[in-house]
DNA sequence: ATGAAAGCGCTAACAT
DNA sequence: ATGTTAGCGCTTTCAT
């Protein structure tokens, strides 16, 4: 029907523009990019010319020469979890802005695909990538010399070789688990990852301490729905039961939720929970969650300013604070 | 610290492991991409210069050359809604075993935008891209001549001009309401879009009309959680209130449910919900929600081989069926 | 089995 | 103000 072009056999060329405009290459390159000044009848031509054909510059060709695809790249462990799918946003917005597109790769909670990933981006000329998943210190090194410019988002803390932006996890726990103090709860459990230097787990335990309160049970489940409903039913098994919990993420607070509905607990009532992330469907589970927000959207645009335009001297981490946003969960 | 490479500054090209190897720039090629045969020694004493340089092929100059940057894109209306999180972690799967990268782009729910991506993914020499916002019919010859190949993903019905996959949302709107009428239940309500052309509204009504039920309360909202929210204060604010409703989406249903907890309703005893769509946070509402779910690993990869390696002839739509996950919020 | 060289489409320095 | 031209790093045909 349309005689315009097949399935996708394009092979307009600058070279087709200037013919077209009776010009040569250069000046439709000047016209298109800003160069030199251009004639303001020959820039007219160059452009009607463009739109005729209906062509468009080879990005590959621009980036062979230079040197810069206009892309940058994100590992994230896992896109389906809602805090990282706005966290992919808010970077993605951030890299439009800037006339970056921006790959999201999937590591998978495997943190040894990062390096491999690393180095299919490098070749792929990515300008920089993000590394929202974890990492071990011992990978720096390795990650530094795959030639790709890096920065660690969603880093709670410093790290020796790299910079980083990312909320600071102790601080964020222990806002919350003092919230739960402050309402009066004596039995405080924690519910998270099975790492010992899990910082929301330190920040808990941090905030217990400070209130003179016996440390709660803890209990480590996978990251994920499915480790939170099975952390809740463990948690409603004990034989004493916490009057009030910390979770370590939405995600997982939707599921300590339905294990809680699925023994009839009242919340708060019989149990009050403050969670971590402020991702949208901590606003819609039942209750509604109280949750410490990360503020992904000022995150993200950073990181990708820290990519795209590293400062001279830029070294270190920048480091943001949450905001406890006061829903039904925790008794409020 | 590490004093391999500073920050990004490669250099190292194919010319450089061929003077390392003491042969052509030809011979790396053979050996890298598996050409004419190399001899066994060469080939071993080309791949040690690899490791020893640190080597990675350029992309940027491998795309001019091939003219295919091995990359595919994927517009969808809004990442966020956990759906298309999942339908574009499907793409990004299949898309990898192929050795393709996945550029993300999200419309926000703006049909105007569409041809704009499009028309950037086409400089990028994306190799394809899959279509998983709703379009007029009326782009379709402006996309055609985008000189891109595309394929609509998430359709519900062949669209004259391009190929597409999807299932069929009349059918599945139609199974999920007759899965109400079946628990006996008389007065049910419709949450969804204000689209005339609204398949899931012609399903319900096409249950309701196969049972010889009047067709309930139909309330239009938007597609969001708050859409959701909004649309389910209106139903419980009904005189008549009916007692079960067919919703549009889960994230719609979060935002149902929600309302419904709000007025002290209890589900499904004093409205029963089926909802749409299958995404994990249906498992995880309270209560569970039952749902049509989608099969979007299989849409995914279906519409990824299809962008891929196209069938000479291929032509028209792919038709998926949905399956019904029985859960709780329906009675059952 | 290996090498030389053309050229993919573009930008930018240099010439006019 | 506009044109010429040298590469960017790669694949691949054609020689050897």
């Amino acid at each position: 029907m349309t005689k315009t072009s097949g399935t996708g056999a394009r092979k307009v060329t600058r070279k087709d523009v200037a013919r077209l405009a009776g010009v040569s290459d250069a000046v439709v390159s000047y016209t298109l990019n800003g160069g030199p000044p251009v004639a303001p009848a020959t820039a007219e031509r160059v452009r009607e010319a463009v739109r005729l054909l209906g062509y468009t510059p080879n990005a590959s060709a621009r980036a062979l020469k230079l040197g810069s695809a206009r892309l940058i790249a994100v590992i994230v462990p896992d896109s389906s979890n809602p805090f990282f799918a706005a966290l992919c946003q808010a970077v993605e917005d951030a890299a439009r802005l800037e006339g970056y597109a921006v790959l999201v790769v999937n590591a998978e909670g495997d943190r040894s695909r990062t390096l491999p990933y690393l180095q299919s981006l490098a070749s792929r000329q990515v300008d920089g990538v993000l590394i929202a998943s974890p990492i071990d210190e011992s990978q720096v090194a390795a990650f530094n010399s795959s030639g790709v410019r890096w920065t660690m988002l969603n880093r709670s803390a410093p790290i020796a070789g790299t910079l980083s932006v990312g909320l600071d996890l102790i601080e964020g726990a222990r806002v919350a688990t003092a919230h739960l103090v402050g309402h009066g709860y004596q039995n405080i459990a924690f519910i998270g990852q099975a790492r010992p230097d899990d910082h929301r787990y330190m920040g808990w335990r941090a905030a217990l301490k400070a209130a003179g309160l016996d440390a709660g049970p803890a209990i480590f489940s996978p990251f994920s729905r499915e480790g939170g409903l099975a952390a809740g039913r463990e948690l409603v098994a004990l034989r004493i039961r916490p009057d009030a919990v910390f979770v370590s993420s939405d995600m997982m607070a939707v599921g300590v939720l339905r294990a809680f509905h699925e023994a009839d607990l009242a919340i708060p009532g019989d149990i009050a929970i403050v969670s971590f992330d402020g991702s949208p469907e901590s606003e819609y589970s039942w209750p509604p969650l109280t949750t410490l927000r990360q503020p992904v959207d000022a995150m993200g645009a950073d990181a990708v300013a820290q990519l795209i335009h590293p400062e001279p001297g830029s070294q270190g981490h920048h480091r943001f604070e949450g905001e406890l946003v006061i829903r039904r969960s925790c008794g409020c």
